[in-house]
DNA sequence: CGTGTGATTGAAATGCTTCAATTATCGTGG
DNA sequence: CCACGATAATTGAAGCATTTCAATCACACG
């Protein structure tokens, strides 16, 4: 009888976790883009630019950049990334339609944004947004919830990057995916991954290689279907959801 | 020539990375509890009750508990942690000494919080927290750095499991640790572990056994030695700071 | 002294990375 | 529209990293 190592013991695992998939983990959650009341939107709007980006196009900003402007997604996709000392770049989170992105850290950006497909921001001045949130104390709050939902969305992906292996991330990533309708087609059971596999395995924590074997792998359990590299048929959601669970190395 | 996913080359790492490193990631980093004004310390322990635990001690509150208290350490340290629907545990951060946690999400936890070894915390009413709030602006304010602080910490986390080994995650750790007073003889060059292996694994998003490995390799290449298995003394400080970088796998 | 727990070590198997080569896809210009 | 070149994506093969199951060792505590 090894006991060893049943310090798991300790814990009220079942009543946590039937209450924490009410609640916390629940696919549907708002985004935070909806946390600003229709009138903030209007507000906001009114001093914002449009600016497009292409793929091809230089970062939106880089960390260490002053940072002079905010930004929200309108289309498209951006990534939020950095670099390591080595200068390996981890992609930390995308932007999807609706979220927001760039607030200063003591006045500079502590992140790069790039869009990872063409993408249209909304950008609005930092010192109008500050200025904004001085008579709009409505405001102040929106930016509070909004870096409270960033600290949970990163807690989300050290979970997954602390507990899955690669199969299940790509897998938790696909799902994630399926909630954004700029992306999934439900009817027709189609997603676009508007980004490339070398983004994907920054995102990942991997690399491009282990993602096409990977996506490979998935499509021979059939859960999805490459119909090619950048969209894919959803076989099996359920299946998907099934595959996040359990340990890291297979049991046979 | 293999010019394919040489997609890295559209950065400007180098002068990215120097920017970087004199704000962002130095490691002298002002901790948290440090933004709370002298004034403000004092009014929340006027508020705060003193709580005792030890290692043996029940949960310091579960996710999706509602969330009453927040809560200060005084001294020793908490893991701050979530379950996996599969019932696998990942911690998130560890608190130290000043460290502030326990906020509530809508009301409720959004993690589990426990001592890792005897602990004492300042224990606070959220109903009074909230109240000090409204009389004093500064005092929201703290709460919105600290929560921008913990952001920045899971997105340092998150950098760390996406891009290093078992092996660099633990020297990062160790590295980490020494920063504290707390727990670092810097006289002495010895570093206290106040916490388990089982523990450890579950931060770096590891195994029990894959952490004793590990720490061996250390001891091994003389970075550390293992006086007891909580105790350290560390050999080669630089050593650990050079071996954080490179690829995850070794050249040969 | 046992006993139980934490920590380490062993051995085998699997996952992942790496380097290399091949195939597919996309954009562009003829 | 097709051909072409460049880039993206996939596949192969070898080797290292990590997990897993198992056994052993160390140590604190009754």
């Amino acid at each position: 009888m090894t006991l060893a190592f049943d310090n798991e013991l300790d814990d009220h695992l079942p009543q946590i976790r039937a209450r924490r998939f009410e609640r916390i983990q629940s696919r549907s959650r708002p985004r935070a883009g909806n946390l600003l009341t229709p009138r903030q939107q209007t507000s906001l709007k009114s001093i914002s630019t449009i600016m497009e980006y292409r793929r091809s196009s230089e970062h939106v900003f880089t960390e260490g950049d002053e940072a002079h402007f905010v930004y929200a997604v309108a289309s498209g996709m951006v990534r939020v990334s950095r670099c390591s000392e080595a200068g390996r770049r981890q992609i930390l989170i995308f932007m999807m339609p609706g979220d927001v992105f760039g607030f200063p850290d003591e006045g500079y950006y502590a992140n790069s944004a790039k869009a990872v497909c063409d993408t249209a921001l909304y950008r609005v001045p930092w010192s109008q947004f500050s200025e904004l949130m001085r008579h709009e104390p409505d405001m102040q709050m929106s930016l509070f919830t909004r870096v409270a939902f960033d600290l949970r969305q990163a807690q989300k992906r050290i979970m997954v990057l602390g507990l899955q292996n690669v199969s299940q991330r790509l897998a938790t990533f696909i799902l994630d995916l399926m909630t954004h309708a700029d992306f999934y087609d439900a009817q027709k059971r189609k997603l676009a991954l508007p980004l490339s596999r070398f983004d994907l395995a920054e995102y990942l924590g991997t690399t491009p290689e282990t993602v096409a074997r990977v996506m490979a792998k998935l499509e021979k359990d059939n859960l999805i279907q490459r119909i090619s590299p950048r969209l894919l048929e959803i076989r099996n959601e359920a299946g998907l959801e099934r595959s996040l669970g359990g340990r890291r190395r297979a049991l046979n």
